[in-house]
DNA sequence: CGATACCAAGCAAGCGCTTGGTTTGTAAAC
DNA sequence: GTTTACAAACCAAGCGCTTGCTTGGTATCG
């Protein structure tokens, strides 16, 4: 009984080798892992923990990977591959400047408190464990991933609907949805996705 | 030769015994245990690294603490205690909406950004590492913090010069505020605090 | 057969914290 | 004005435990 994953992005990414394939040993282990640096930290987070979330020793890891480290290198890398497809993705279905901030805007905020969200809270919280080299590895991916937002962003500035400077809004609003993860819980509150989407576009004056 | 602070705030404070002067070995633990615990996280922290900052042996910091989660919360506490008192003088500085908050922004971006910087950090990304009951026993101080907040912002909404809930404003905010602190900086940028302060108004649509 | 995936055991290092004893500051007793 | 008393502050050493990681060997499977 084979279960097929229905996201096409996740698909030809994980046919192209850039991201693991969930369903896989390395695959399970980065989501049980993404989890627990969530939860815990990454220094709270010990290997046996890791091993034993997805039921083997904990020696048998370093036949994965050769250090902790790699692992939270592995979830951020992988992460900012997908999340990076995804809000490509979404940013290409629109022209105009409102509805393709929006669609960007409800883009991250899925990512953030969907199922990637353990790895992106992961990624926004747990970047000072990452050695130098890591580090720079991930900034690089990261920086693909900002112009898309920068782009859409100041396409909205010269048309004078922003009232203030791009990089400032994008790195108000990188605090302000990433921020979400620590209190928005849709499945108490009411307040979906979508709503939560027009309430971001409401404080910027877009609604 | 005495330098007196100069921050009536902080000293009256000092007096009432709520915040450790400084000056003292305890303040001066503290200070230096919020630096190395946002620069390297609580976790990487270790005793040793707290006692070589102010040039003790590791042991002896146990005679002023009795555990290690005890200088965290500690940290975290007297923060909460003095920035309330801060934001709280600030805003009854005025009774207008739109200048109550934007001296509230001003306040919490200075705290964030100026001297009580690497506290205000380990209070927003290290609570994970506090233990259930100190965690608490934080919550209730920040509630009071978050009610002055919320009374300038239902203050506007009710004014209609709001875009979005206050509620959710606030948490919008408390993420972009936090998050400056990984990008903001002063002495290279050229952006003041002030005129950070109004990109953020100019973002709700306050200018 | 050979490669891949794993287990069982444990090592060296580092961790938070304890211990017993020494120095230092203060103030009363003589 | 020296002596005695005592607590606070600190040191030197190290204990018990956990950590990331290694090692040598054993299943499993194409």
């Amino acid at each position: 009984m084979t279960l097929v994953n229905p996201n096409p992005i996740l698909q030809s990414l994980i046919a192209e080798q850039l991201v693991s394939d969930p369903a896989s040993a390395r695959g399970r282990l980065l989501n049980e892992a993404a989890r627990l640096f969530r939860d815990k930290g990454y220094e709270r987070t010990t290997v046996r923990d890791l091993a034993a979330a997805v039921g083997i020793q904990s020696g048998s890891l370093f036949h994965h990977f050769r250090t902790k480290e790699e692992i939270l290198k592995a979830v951020m890398v992988e992460t900012i591959r997908l999340n990076t497809a995804l809000m490509q993705a979404a940013a290409d279905q629109f022209a105009d400047g409102k509805e393709k901030l929006r669609a960007l805007v409800r883009t991250e905020l899925e990512s953030i408190n969907g199922q990637t969200g353990e790895a992106m809270a992961v990624l926004v919280y747990e970047w000072r464990s990452l050695s130098e080299s890591s580090r720079a590895e991930v900034l690089e991916l990261r920086d693909i991933y900002e112009d898309l937002w920068l782009s859409a962003l100041r396409q909205l500035a010269d048309a004078g609907q922003l009232g203030a400077d791009p990089f400032i809004t994008r790195r108000m609003l990188t605090g302000a949805l990433s921020w979400t993860v620590t209190w928005y819980r849709p499945e108490r509150g009411g307040l979906s996705l979508d709503g939560l989407t027009d309430q971001v576009m409401a404080m910027l004056g877009l609604a």
